[in-house]
DNA sequence: TAGTGAAATTATCTTTTGCTAATTTTTGTC
DNA sequence: GACAAAAATTAGCAAAAGATAATTTCACTA
């Protein structure tokens, strides 16, 4: 399923310049300190965006899989370098766009504005979402919706990484599991 | 300070239309289920969102204050009725501009649509921001974060508010408070 | 200013989480 | 298929949070 298509519109200056990126599992795609003047669709495979914190641990923000379309918002909107990494969980196949293209395309185009905007609004959903999620639900809750929502995706990804997703440590949410199976029965 | 100023720029068609509404605190605003397809800029007050879970226990999503545009993401965005319900906090001042109407202003005004995105951008990073909080941060941290950053606004909130706002009960932000307080000496 | 209701704090008890370390299981590679 | 490294689970203990209820403090209004 193509979640923010770029194949099927009025954009097609936009992939006249994308390049072609390829990424074995487990590399660095793009370190901590950087600004990141590009987005990128995900033609194939699995990326995450993660904090390295004081005492070394990674705490996994969040999973960007195939058919979307990838901004940074910190390097896009503000220009300002991130301060997280991003790390190909799996062989990944990449189209990378520069956005000061895009922003040229920009100028004149209120289409591709209106594209713009309408990414920008269904990040904003889904980050609230995620908010809402903390709020209301505790984090065995957010273990049961992830699981029940984004199944094919929890498969691929490390447990240690959806730990840190749901805000619990990689002990605790294999005693979240221990309790989920034990309710089953 | 003006955080998304409409009387600054070249959208004063927008203010032609915008249309005074005043609260008294305490008042409801939104109620839940509705299509609200305005979008309002607070001159003067508090107001709060929140959800009220099944076991009738209401959870503030966000705060919003003087100086802020407001658009309700799921009702601007997705035509969605919204689950929330948005209540004065004190005396309130707004004004109100009918979204339809800007709709139809953006479909030949480049510069307007721009200032929706950047509106959607600074709503994503505030949004994403909170997500790194939750993820990152213990509830205490949380909490001095916030009296760091939003100092006046916590003081003029119910503490039950804050507390859910970083996710936890008011028994629970009550001892993170006598924590602190203690620790300081 | 006295009285009422809501908010905040405190107390008690239970559940969950964090931390650390040990052990088992899984994964990937040679 | 054997080995090494990483991931996941388990265990034990301390800290924090949830639930409930009682008490104190605060705020509003009559």
């Amino acid at each position: 399923m193509i979640e923010n298509s770029i194949e099927n519109n009025t954009h097609l200056p936009l992939l006249q310049f994308a390049t072609p990126k390829v990424m074995a599992a487990s590399e660095i795609y793009i370190p901590e300190g950087k600004i990141f003047k590009k987005i990128f669709y995900i033609k194939k495979g699995i990326l995450r965006n993660f904090f390295v914190t004081k005492s070394g641990e990674e705490k996994t923000i969040f999973f960007r899989w195939e058919g979307q379309i990838v901004a940074i918002p910190e390097c896009i909107f503000d220009n300002q370098p991130t301060r997280q990494t991003w790390q190909a969980l799996e062989d990944c196949e990449l189209m990378e766009i520069d956005f000061d293209m895009v922003e040229k395309l920009s100028e004149n185009n209120i289409s591709l504005i209106k594209t713009r905007l309408g990414l920008a609004q269904k990040m904003l959903l889904e980050a609230l979402k995620r908010v809402e999620s903390f709020v209301l639900d505790k984090p065995e809750e957010r273990y049961q919706k992830l699981i029940r929502e984004k199944p094919e995706i929890i498969k691929r990804v490390a447990d240690k990484h959806i730990a840190s997703f749901i805000g619990v440590t990689p002990v605790s949410l294999s005693r979240i599991r221990k309790r989920l199976a034990s309710q089953k029965k």
